[in-house]
DNA sequence: TATTGTTATACTCTATAACTATA
DNA sequence: TATAGTTATAGAGTATAACAATA
């Protein structure tokens, strides 16, 4: 005989993963017609309005490893949408920027995170809509997260 | 000067993905402690207690195409934790089944599941967590998501 | 020696498309 | 021809660990 596993749906985290995951696809999708994915987008959105930053300052802000970083700048930066610049009074350091390019596109990008949050939330109560963001916040501080997630 | 682009915390979709991702990878490790990762368990969990089920069935249940399917169960076979099986009456169908082992160790990762739960919301005041359930249901049935996320 | 960053390697997740066997 | 499934290929996302240059 099976033993009592509870259903999927009897969890939170399930009902979780399936609103968040519609909502990111969403928006994967609509920035995937401007060439451009979530992460990197991620990315530009940190550097924009930001002095150059250094891959670990980045990587600890993203909750990446420097690896990880190095290869989504590479990318970026084949696309021409942002620079590597040595830093000078320390050998060993580089920073990232968005260029002219990058820059430019990022308030284009940033109307489809704004349309894509319309689209998944504008059906909803105002009053759920309240909830949820104060209910969110709150785990998202009693879990101690600091980096932003990009996944 | 700089356009003004809202801040990345300005979208509900921001908060939902720090909190799933969280959650998610906090399950995730557990589960990585028992060799087994969460879209093999959503596999497993999926058969658990059902008939002998095909590729193609299950790739619609679970929102993927049959090729991923058939890459998860290969893992999951080698692990001897599903079986796969011909259809006696249709030569080109195949079935998917758990394994006594497989079916003895679900129990097992349902108990990490509900630890998982537990763990990331007991500090919830009741309320909220009635609230949030509510709230993402509603959403769920909204976007019409028919299939359960594994990612 | 410690630190910064890159490179090498590997694995998961996922897709698309080609292919095989059968219907 | 259509369908079921597998295989081939590819790319994103991520990690660990080795490495080079510099401090």
């Amino acid at each position: 005989m099976l033993s009592d596993v509870p259903d999927l749906t009897a969890h939170l985290g399930y009902w979780l993963r399936q609103v968040s995951n519609h909502v990111s696809h969403a928006f994967a999708r609509k920035l995937a017609a401007k060439d451009v994915t979530v992460a990197e987008w991620a990315l530009m959105r940190v550097l924009y309005g930001e002095q150059p930053t250094s891959p670990s300052r980045l990587a600890e802000h993203m909750g990446l490893t420097r690896g990880a970083v190095t290869k989504l700048a590479d990318r970026l930066i084949a696309k021409g949408l942002i620079a590597r610049q040595a830093n000078t009074s320390d050998g060993r350091a580089q920073t990232l920027e968005l260029t002219a390019k990058g820059e430019g596109f990022v308030p284009e990008l940033a109307a489809l995170a704004d349309q894509n949050e319309s689209e998944c939330f504008a059906h909803m109560p105002d009053d759920d809509r309240k909830a949820l963001e104060r209910i969110l916040r709150d785990a998202v501080a009693r879990f101690g997260i600091t980096a932003i997630a990009t996944e």
